[in-house]
DNA sequence: ACTTGTCGAATTGTTGAACGATCCTTACGT
DNA sequence: ACGTAAGGATCGTTCAACAATTCGACAAGT
């Protein structure tokens, strides 16, 4: 086959994904993750499929989409609802994160994945310094992101993708961004150090010790407001 | 609050999932999950909502959910198929599981978690005596099913559970199951063993070894009959 | 023989309306 | 205070219709 023909091979996976329910499940997603729908809140399916212009099939469709996801939350014959996780929610999401965030950072990252870690730190350091606590917050994410596109595997990357999806749920329901992020932006940067340096174990210590912190942080944050 | 009634809490999950589109979904996963339906086959939507006397719309809500569980291959404008996994998703199918099994195996399992291990190993044991291939690969999921438990986690539980899923696809392609499922009877009895001895590191190393074999034996499955 | 253009059947994508089922609220009676 | 009944709102599901797209076949051109 023509070489130049194979290239384009890559190209393949934007061609199929683009019926109506995705494009919509897209934009719901986006406005969750922004907060723009608020966790807890109700979503019409009268009122949003006016609202977006397709019909209510349509919607419906794209709410299956999200609700696998664990974004919004199915309730027979009461409706979707943006999803608010509870306090054992959390503490699973931080489980999960051990397991695979923790494999990750003892794998050997390529100087290409190590440069998406390290403009995330600095995305978060800029951020911070301006004051920008949402900006820092959705910098987090993206290192974490790339800490664990170190597996090298697009499953765990996708698990991680909608689990970090999921935690930015919890963040909206926080009153004070502010004293959850702030201490992680220097930690980022100590644990990009530990990764850089080729010392796995000590990465993972430190992780372990970075997630047990952000954890308690999130579960004592939920207990006066609950 | 009462006692008894708090016991009921365990059933409520029962009692909200069950939309048409989720039963429909239940029965076209366990379609697919016994080889009824092959990968790669095409599923029909006009003959199949007649089948099973439901809407199309109603079908084609239970197709996304299948289709986000990565059992079905929702094609735009021609349908949606059983998913027919490539030697690269088998690669990291096994990275997953390297992944999460090997956490799991690491932690100290209660009793009771020891018991439905040991009790799937015997499930295997007794289908191969009985040259039963398909019971074998049966128990061998509820064995490593039961493994992903130790990792405490719903999430992983269910991620696991999707996972091995996919994996039977793989195994419905391949023409020889008993060359497949055969040596790993005995090495799940030597991996219970290890566990059961709480020696977490003997365990994963053997796991890994065990994947690994897994793995190539699949993967060389696939080269002779693509 | 190989590529390209065109046509038509079949299937999916999406819509809009309809109706029964279920839930929530409110009001009422005991 | 408690159980109940009525009403409205919304969801669950179906159905029919039409537009959009794919696919195979066949003709035409090189």
């Amino acid at each position: 086959m023509n070489p130049a023909v194979a290239d384009l091979a890559r190209d393949r996976s934007r061609l199929g994904r683009s019926s109506t329910a995705e494009r919509v499940a897209d934009i719901l997603r986006d406005r969750i993750s922004e907060g723009f729908f608020r966790p807890g809140q109700r979503l019409s399916e009268e009122s949003i499929s006016e609202a977006l212009g397709v019909s209510r099939n349509t919607l419906r469709e794209a709410f299956r989409l999200l609700g696998h996801e664990r974004l919004l939350d199915h309730r027979l014959n009461r409706g979707v609802f943006v999803r608010l996780p509870s306090a054992e929610d959390v503490a699973d999401l931080y489980r999960v994160r051990r397991v695979l965030e923790g494999a990750a950072v003892r794998r050997t990252p390529t100087p290409r994945q190590l440069a998406v870690i390290k403009e995330a730190v600095l995305d978060a350091e800029r951020a911070a310094a301006l004051d920008d606590w949402q900006g820092v917050g959705t910098a987090n994410i993206r290192f974490h992101q790339a800490i664990a596109t170190l597996n090298g595997s697009p499953r765990l990357d996708e698990a991680v993708r909608q689990l970090l999806a999921e935690l930015r749920l919890v963040f909206h329901v926080m009153e004070n961004p502010r004293a959850f992020h702030e201490p992680f932006v220097e930690r980022n940067r100590a644990l990009l150090a530990l990764i850089e340096s080729g010392r796995p174990d000590e990465a993972a210590t430190y992780l372990d010790d970075y997630l047990d912190h952000a954890e308690h942080l999130l579960i004592r944050a939920y207990e006066p407001n609950p």
